[in-house]
DNA sequence: GTCTATACGGCGATAGAC
DNA sequence: GTCTATCGCCGTATAGAC
């Protein structure tokens, strides 16, 4: 393994455990024995190694998703597959969502943001083939826009609170699988639901 | 105005314009003109002054939330209010949300998370409805948890993610608030859908 | 290009004088 | 309650060995 990959592997570990500021250069040396000088060698900032790190996560994860916005299977089970498909990624990277969240929020500058999400949430032909439905009168006449966040929160919102759900609800790591899992039909339904003529 | 307030409304500012990573305990000691160690005198430390300033925004916010909730409206009714009045305070305050999950995620100790949690997320009067109405059968057989939930995400995560929604669909602040006061009648609408028979 | 050693300024926190 | 002085740690930068 390379040093570069070395110092990634160590610090996804570390960040996924402790947070982003939680963990110091000084831990993710030490953990892959190498010096602090290489951190800044091989990327530029702390910010930039974590950037780097969570970007090639996101990178592993959108075609796979995009893919299925950009296909040509209807509309509706295009909403089903993509829920199914989203909550599984999420199941395997339950703090995925609030790393792009913070990301989001350390840095205010727009650059980074769009790069971000340009791949993420590319709803480009997804809106395109919604409003073509409403215009042939197959689904209700519903804001494609406000459709693709009502996805998005109920999908991902529940990872961000997923302690919270847990405590309240008292479940186990198993049972919040499980309760996700029925989630995607519930979510499906609902979605499925509101455009339904 | 205490030393205490003015330092807890200089930092709430700074929190708002910087973030919390971004803002040193040496800025807010200069800009509410006092000394570093004061900060530590009156709050235990940086994160401790957080938390209070934000719990105190909670505690203003909570009893409407809640009230609602615990009110004897009929459910309908209920979950209609409790949509546009969260909305409303978000509105006012659209950090709030991010800043709830960046306590959440910094500190995973469950005494903390409980305790601000426990006003936020007060779901049981409201679960008990949801419940008898079920056995009634003057609404659908789903889960309260998993409504609850649903509620919650479509309602506050837009807010996360406001920058985004903001730079894709072109809106300045006024258009985003426009956006989210026509979002309260999608909301709305949607929960009930789910639960109509 | 890869790595070590070391230094710098800023940070959160605190002991102790008044 | 307030302030000075200081501590140890942090992210970052760089000089120089191999």
């Amino acid at each position: 393994m390379s040093t570069e990959e070395k110092i990634k592997k160590t610090a996804l570990s570390l960040f996924l455990e402790k947070g982003f500021e939680r963990t110091s250069i000084r831990d993710i040396a030490l953990k892959a024995k190498i010096n602090i000088a290489l951190l800044n060698y091989y990327f530029r900032s702390k910010e930039n190694l974590f950037n780097s790190i969570f970007s090639g996560l996101l990178e592993k994860y959108t075609p796979t998703l995009n893919g299925i916005l950009g296909s040509s299977l209807p509309i509706e089970e295009k909403i089903h597959l993509y829920v199914e498909e989203y909550i599984d990624i999420l199941l395997e990277n339950p703090k995925l969502t609030y790393f792009v969240l913070s990301v989001l929020h350390r840095n205010p500058d727009k650059i980074t943001q769009m790069k971000i999400f340009q791949s993420l949430y590319n709803t480009g032909d997804f809106s395109k083939q919604f409003m073509d439905e409403v215009r042939k009168g197959n689904i209700k006449e519903v804001d494609p826009t406000q459709f693709f966040i009502n996805m998005l929160s109920l999908i991902t919102f529940p990872f961000t609170i997923k302690q919270v759900i847990m405590e309240k609800n008292h479940m186990n790591e198993d049972t919040f699988k499980q309760f996700m899992h029925q989630r995607k039909q519930v979510i499906t339904n609902m979605l499925l639901l509101t455009i339904k003529k």
